[in-house]
Parts: C-alpha cells; sequence; structure tokens
DNA sequence: AATTATACATACAGGTCTGTATAGTTTCAA
DNA sequence: TTGAAACTATACAGACCTGTATGTATAATT
C-alpha cells in the first residue's frame, strides 16, 4: 500500500506554493525539493503535474467549502442572519494569516481559455458558490429573489476582489452594509 | 529615428497575446513569430520582456481608461444617470467579440505577490477606478457617500469577475438594479 | 560615395521546465 | 528472514525560456 502521508505531504507542500506563486510559476523540483521527496515519489503518486494541479483544486474546493459552510452555519439564526454571515465570515477569511486570496479566482485568472481543464474545475466551484447563496436567498421569502441571489453573490466576489487588489480594506464589512440594505428593501 | 510603428506592431501582438494566454505563458519568441519582426528589433525598442510587460499594462491602462470615461460620459445626464451609466458600459465591455476579461484582475492574479511591479502596476490601476467611482458618488449628494462608493466599486468588480467566471451571464443588469436601489436608498 | 540607423536571419549560450531511466535503500508484512 | 512495495538519489532527455552574438541587407542622411 502506498504512503498515504507522503502523498498528503506532497499535496500539502504543492497547494501552498500554488497558492503563494502561481501554478505555472511553480515547478515540480519546487515541490519535490520542499516536501523533501523523491521526483520519482511524487510522480508515482501523481502521474503528471497536471494530476497534482487537479488535486490541489479539488482538494481546495473541498476544505474551502466545509470551512465556509460550516462557519456560516455555526453563525446560525435566521435566513437573513445567515445571508449577512456570510460577509462576516469572508471578513474572517481575508484576516487570516495564510490568505492568499481566491485560489479559483487567480487560477481561472491564469488559465482563462474556457476549455482548459483547471478554468472549467475553478468555474465549476464559483458555480457552486453562487448556488449555494442563491439557496440562502430562497430561504428568506424576498421579491426578485433571482436579482437578489446574483446581486449578493456578485458583492461577495467583489469583496474578495478587492480585498484581493488591495484597494478596499474595508471590503467585507461594506458588502454586508450593502447586502443588508438589498435585504431589506426586497423583503 | 526608430521606426515607431515597427515598436507599436510589437506592442500591439504582445498586448494580444498577454491578454489570451496570460503574460507567462506567452514567450518572446511567439510575440517575435506573429509580429513578423526580427528579435533583435524587438530587443532593441524593449530592453526586456519585463519593460515589454510594462509597456502592454501602462497602455492597456490608458486604453481602457480612455474607453471608459468616454463612454460614461457619451451618456452623460445627472450625477445619478452616469453612476448608473457605469454599469451599462460594463455591459457593453463585455459582449465586445474580442472580451479577454480584465487585464489587471488577471495580471494582478498571475503576480499576487505585492511587491511584484506587475502587481504594483496593477494596483496602481484599480485605485484609479476606485477613485473615479468615488468621485461620481461624490457629485451624488448622498448619504453615507464612502461606503456607497465602495460598494458600488465591489460591484463593479463583483460584475467583471463573476462575468469573467461565466457565473452570471447577466452581471452588468444586475449590477446596475442593485446600484440603482442602493443609490435611491440613500438618497 | 560614405556613413549611420534600422531591421533582417540564424545560431547559440545558459538556464528552466516536465518527465523518465536506473540503480540502490528502506520498510514492513508474511 | 525473505521478498515485494515504496522510497531515495542522481542523471539525463528533450523541449522550452530569455537574452546575446554575428553578420548581412536596406534605406536615409551627410
Amino acid at each position: 500500500m502506498v504512503n498515504k502521508s507522503k502523498k498528503e505531504q506532497i499535496l500539502r507542500v504543492a497547494s501552498e506554493l500554488f497558492n503563494k506563486q502561481g501554478i505555472r510559476a511553480t515547478g515540480v523540483d519546487q515541490v519535490v525539493a520542499e516536501s523533501k521527496v523523491a521526483k520519482m515519489t511524487l510522480y508515482n503518486h501523481f502521474p503528471s503535474k497536471d494530476e497534482l494541479v487537479l488535486s490541489y483544486l479539488k482538494r481546495q474546493d473541498e476544505q474551502w467549502r466545509d470551512w465556509f459552510e460550516s462557519s456560516v452555519d455555526r453563525r446560525g439564526g435566521t435566513p437573513q442572519n445567515r445571508l449577512l454571515a456570510v460577509y462576516d465570515v469572508l471578513g474572517e477569511w481575508f484576516v487570516a494569516p495564510d490568505f492568499t486570496g481566491c485560489a479559483f479566482i487567480k487560477t481561472a485568472s491564469e488559465f482563462s481559455d474556457d476549455n482548459h481543464p483547471y478554468f472549467v474545475a475553478s468555474h465549476q466551484y464559483k458555480v457552486y458558490l453562487r448556488d449555494y447563496i442563491a439557496s440562502l436567498v430562497e430561504q428568506c421569502n424576498v421579491k426578485q429573489s433571482q436579482m437578489l441571489a446574483s446581486t449578493l453573490y456578485m458583492l461577495v466576489e467583489g469583496a474578495i476582489m478587492t480585498y484581493m487588489l488591495q484597494t478596499e480594506p474595508e471590503a467585507a464589512v461594506h458588502a454586508r452594509e450593502a447586502a443588508q440594505i438589498l435585504i431589506q428593501q426586497l423583503s
């Protein structure tokens, strides 16, 4: 049986490097070196860099999703409260010491061709996020729920993006205030 | 005197390739080949790929800025109308046949280190956009103008991002509706 | 006519990249 | 204890990268 901890170790180091430096900027040799692993061990667990990257994206998806949803749930309360909690959780994410921006925004930006597997994976994940917010909106009984869902989702992406670009330090707080006005106005 | 048309030619081809494929993915050899120019001609006009990229970013900035501001101005009207026109112009941009997303979002994503010259350049440009929207808001005489400016700016970035990610085909329209509600509510 | 600036084609230096080949070593279970 | 699976180290193939070197052609200027 393959030593699973080695595979985990490689994937953990690779994820960190992909997040920090980008995918194209991170070579297999660096992953090998920082994982303290032989090159053949990496290629034993991942048939190619492509597969390593796809594993990274999948893992990133699962981890972020779990963290995000459970953080929102933990704050609980009414559907409206949970909807607003989204922005509180965003704010927490932004100030985490290891915040490196959204991996999917960065990956989709680096590989912006519609048909590229990395773009497709990133797109898929963002579809989930959009639908997750839409499902929270559905529980709120508002007018124009589709438009509201779309807007709140764009506020999320906008907050992430402006925080990444370092053009809006108060992104999460302001997005929350705006969301509150919009929800209230359509209730 | 250096043949300016050659320099322009190189920069035009390079810009197209950077926009389509990304910066790291575009090699000097490809720029040379598609410019139908000798390699030494490129290096005669641009001392390094770095300088070529910085020229590309500067040019992109100037061009986009000119196009965007003049498009908003052309629609004219009251300060409020001009603020909403921002989202109409965004919508026009999205459906342009050569739309490749925001070059600065992509560049900042590909080179996300705070100190990287490409990131700094992209950041600078986005600061301009943020301030431009803030200046439109200032002319509107609203309550909480700072928060409103921040929000409307995030809606712009959010609309661009979600359109790029292909998760929100109606990004511009919905962002406009949300902006309208927010402006009205704070007037 | 001679000089200078620009662009040309080609080759290559020196480094990086992904992936493979090979041979030796550790680990662990039967 | 033996044998297979997993891991290690090293070297290298072949492609790509940026940037340079060299020598030639062309066209404008002096």
